[in-house]
DNA sequence: CGCACCTTTGACTCACTTCAATGAGGGTGG
DNA sequence: CCACCCTCATTGAAGTGAGTCAAAGGTGCG
């Protein structure tokens, strides 16, 4: 199995829209943002991947990528002969099981995110998208109340189907409630089971 | 492989949220809709499924079904066990491509509507959907400008991230506009280009 | 140190939602 | 076979949440 390691910078681009599928990425440290684009230049994120998430999954469905993946960071890339994984996990059927099971995450993620999208207000998407972070961080033994945002508001309000000003709406309107404390890009969640009580509410 | 077949009838749920999973099904004949449940009772559909097309992709990453499927007209299922597939592709090398290629495929169509839900007006949305519709009919062997609606408006809207007056409105204007003719369920596309200038336009 | 970019905030606009009323089909039972 | 009812679709009018436009304030990088 090919496990090469390679750098990236922030801006620095892992793949484009349109490029030949080569191989899966393993996001050994660093955070990545990934964007469909529209043919008339607009963009949407389509989500923001942290150390430990594979990305490329989008491209062996036609053997071409069909979104584009941008460092938010200095990353570190492990780069997964998928040719050589599919062989593999004929030999080993856990790792069959493994490879479904991911794929299938990522549809499940999906569905999370048209829910979002599509039934849900500004401040509801702003909520579930820190709750999201917060457990993400914490299933990486980081601080779940604590942590900063590698994206700016711009992407945030892209992935989030809002215009920037709207997030940064939000995100004060937030602070003035006494659930987060924004300091550009550092947060702290103050009242974790309040941003929970903004989903459910509507 | 158990290829059983049975029969569903209008509002039949294949499977629910929160269901063991068991197999993959897949559409003999007829339609299915998925839909995604929220806490509050929003629901947020998340495809139109027809026939040759499988469902239930989403059971494998937790063994439990995230989201439902129920029948929009009466329809035939094969019921594929998904461990008698898993073995068989490990044999079939072929097959197992065939596998991720449909999983990936299902990964790249959720992202078309996140960029559609996350960032076109409600027109846009609309003719997206009519497109769509016309591409997987035609693919069918079926007239791609002439067929009948499975779905409510109400289930558009819910697709399409819009409330069900909005859609009835957008069908109206489309009609007006000389692109389409509109009569309740049955569609009749007049001017596609015309159509697909709606998406690029914006 | 200065420039470029990001964020915040306010005022105004608008696309879509909400509320409400009317109308068209389709199925069922008298 | 027709009348009734129920559901779904259309349309109008009024309301509103988010977008747009604009300006000012912060940050951090080179």
């Amino acid at each position: 199995m090919s496990l090469a390691k390679r750098n990236y910078s922030r801006g620095d681009y892992l793949y484009r829209s349109g490029d030949k599928f080569r191989s899966l990425y393993a996001i050994h440290s660093g955070s990545f943002k990934t964007q469909v684009l529209h043919d008339d230049g607009r963009e949407q994120v389509t989500g923001f991947q942290m150390a430990g998430e594979i990305i490329g999954l989008d491209a062996i469905s036609t053997d071409i990528h069909t979104c584009e993946a941008i460092a938010l960071e200095s990353s570190v890339i492990c780069e997964i002969s998928f040719n050589r994984l599919e062989a593999l996990s004929r030999e080993i059927p856990p790792l069959q099981r493994q490879i479904h099971k991911l794929m299938s995450r990522e549809i499940v993620r999906d569905q999370g995110i048209m829910l979002l999208l599509g039934s849900m207000r500004a401040e509801e998407r702003l909520a579930a998208f820190l709750l999201n972070l917060s457990q993400r961080y914490a299933a990486r033994g980081l601080s779940p109340t604590q942590f900063n945002l590698r994206m700016s508001r711009q992407e945030i309000g892209s992935y989030l189907g809002l215009k920037l000003e709207t997030v940064s709406r939000a995100f004060s309107h937030f602070q003035e409630a006494g659930l987060i404390i924004v300091k550009i890009r550092a947060i702290e969640i103050i009242d974790l089971s309040g941003l929970q009580a903004c989903l459910s509410r509507g």
